[in-house]
DNA sequence: AATGAATGAGTTTTCATTCAT
DNA sequence: CATGAATGAAAACTCATTCAT
């Protein structure tokens, strides 16, 4: 799924072991957390770190990196669902939510438009985006009008609100379903 | 307008210097920014900024202050108006445009809900925003469910989307426009 | 004599610790000596090291022209000399014995050609040696054919080569005036 | 030549390219440069470097000890010549020219005097170039008075003045005349 | 044996905060 | 009071050396 140069068993594990534990202190401390931080999480030694992620800007991409990929995944997955509505609904309740405890996942999708490494993950999820927009608009599910800018807008907006109402989960919903709602074409009824 | 112990001419003179540039600085880089940075932007040198703000923490808390001092404000004023829906979305629009090329506009709304030190400015902001959505809802100009911390964290959400769309222009129109349809009531038509 | 900015005064104090400090850190350790050996040789932090020198490159540097500009002091000095051959012996001797306990002058020495930053000074200590060779040769103290760059190297290497007698007195006196001799115009009679 | 425990050929191959890498990167980068980048030059792993020579220091005295090994086997040749003065004077020149762009070579020459391990490349050095100096003081054509230390201390000197002009031969070809000619007796008429 | 990943102590560098001028 | 130099704790990064594969 990464494409990256071949690595030792050993050391692609490593590699993983360091994204999730990345992904995690980042999530409860900001991306500011120390490389030590991440190293100790992760059970490995800084040395091992700045192998893999040359510089802490790296590291920050790499996590982003693998946030976008997996989101890109899910929008593949859901391209194949028989009701384009609800498979868009469902994309972006899902990726919303999953935004709500880590925070990071905004900034990740801040990128998907402006990737400077490594573009190609940020066009695989531009492009599984896409068709799930314009399978919902075919579907008359959302407005025509809204771009995949707009949408990209959306969802990195709607995340944040999320993550800011973190503790409370029915204001969730009810901000999800306020964005969701205004996502539908003009003429739709609203399901309330 | 700021509940601060009352100052000498000069000394609240470079006060708003200071505020001034660093909404400028934070707004440009970030937080992260250095104090030097704020205090060369000031033309004041650090001591200064550290008389002002003994620490960075409270610079930062203060430069959020400022902002939503100016949010309450502009929420005071529309309060009176004649029309509560077109107040409402006047707000909503307003804010929300003006965070487009301020990011930290983002975190300070973040802030109105749990600001810790003089939470005054918070409760300002909380009760005059209260009047607004309330009235919009009493005109049937919004949905009756949406509660004032969903309101907090669309406003939160949508700056973000707008700031991340800083340079689409009719795109960021788009956004708020979804944003506000689906914050009508279930029953009203949209108006595109 | 250092064309810097006007610093304030227990600026310029710390600045002058730091170059003396240095260069003795560095003669006897190496430049590879720790920025930290330098700050507390200087009795300062080393936030202090930084502030006048950003990189430890530029405090190598800085080490580096302190000497140059002090060679090029001495060879003024001697230029105004009423024996030419003279000057020019004691001005090499000086300076190639000078480097007996500094290893790092013969490094400053060979930058004096090819310094990237400041080149005022490396200019200084050419148009400085230049007038002394140039007038030696004139007094038939000197072989004609020696240009700037010969007289450098020869300096540069013969101060290594003092460098590596460090502990044998007599021996140093011997390298020197075979260079010296060697530096004579081809139907002089050797000194011996 | 080398005086280690026999070794399996292709260990002895090993041994080999990594001399030459490590000479090579040496020159280039200085004795500074990271084990990682000579492993990679000489097209092996960082394992096999610490395998042959289990620190880096070793490596180092490595290299030199290759270098002063081919100096005395130069000296030993020449120390047949018929010519005792041209003998003299092609070594000096041919080992100076050497370091040109190698230079390290000037500090394996100047360990030849205080090599700590594997003592008997120092002295095999030592031996083969005071035969070599003596002949010439014989012939009359080096002056009575230079010692061996001296001539060590001009060979170093000397290599470091050519690889300070390295990019000038014929600066380089004056500065070796200038030092062959100062060795030379004190009745003797210059060449020039 | 060779390989290259992991380690972690050591260095460089940054920056909030203090304090002499 | 303002200034900006000094401080030093903390963070980023390097690299000789070890060790699992």
């Amino acid at each position: 799924m990464t494409p990256d140069p071949p690595l030792r068993a050993d050391a692609r594990r490593n590699r993983e072991k360091l994204l999730v534990a990345a992904e995690q202190v980042f999530a409860e401390q900001g991306v500011t957390a120390s490389t030590e931080d991440v190293a100790r999480a992760a059970g490995v030694g800084v040395g091992t770190v700045f192998r893999h992620f040359p510089t802490k800007e790296q590291l920050i991409e790499a996590v982003y990196h693998a946030r976008l990929a997996r989101l890109a995944d899910l929008a593949d997955q859901l391209a194949a669902s028989a009701d384009p509505g609800a498979a868009f609904a469902e994309f972006f309740t899902t990726t919303v939510e999953g935004a709500a405890t880590k925070n990071a996942l905004v900034d990740a999708l801040a990128r998907a438009g402006v990737t400077t490494d490594s573009p190609e993950v940020g066009q695989w999820v531009r492009r599984a985006l896409g068709v799930l927009l314009t399978r919902a608009q075919e579907a008359d599910a959302v407005r025509p009008d809204v771009t995949l800018p707009d949408l990209l807008g959306l969802l990195v907006g709607t995340s944040r609100a999320v993550e800011h109402l973190s503790d409370d989960p029915a204001a969730r919903v009810r901000v999800v379903r306020v964005v969701l709602d205004g996502l539908r074409p003009p003429g739709a009824q609203k399901v309330d």
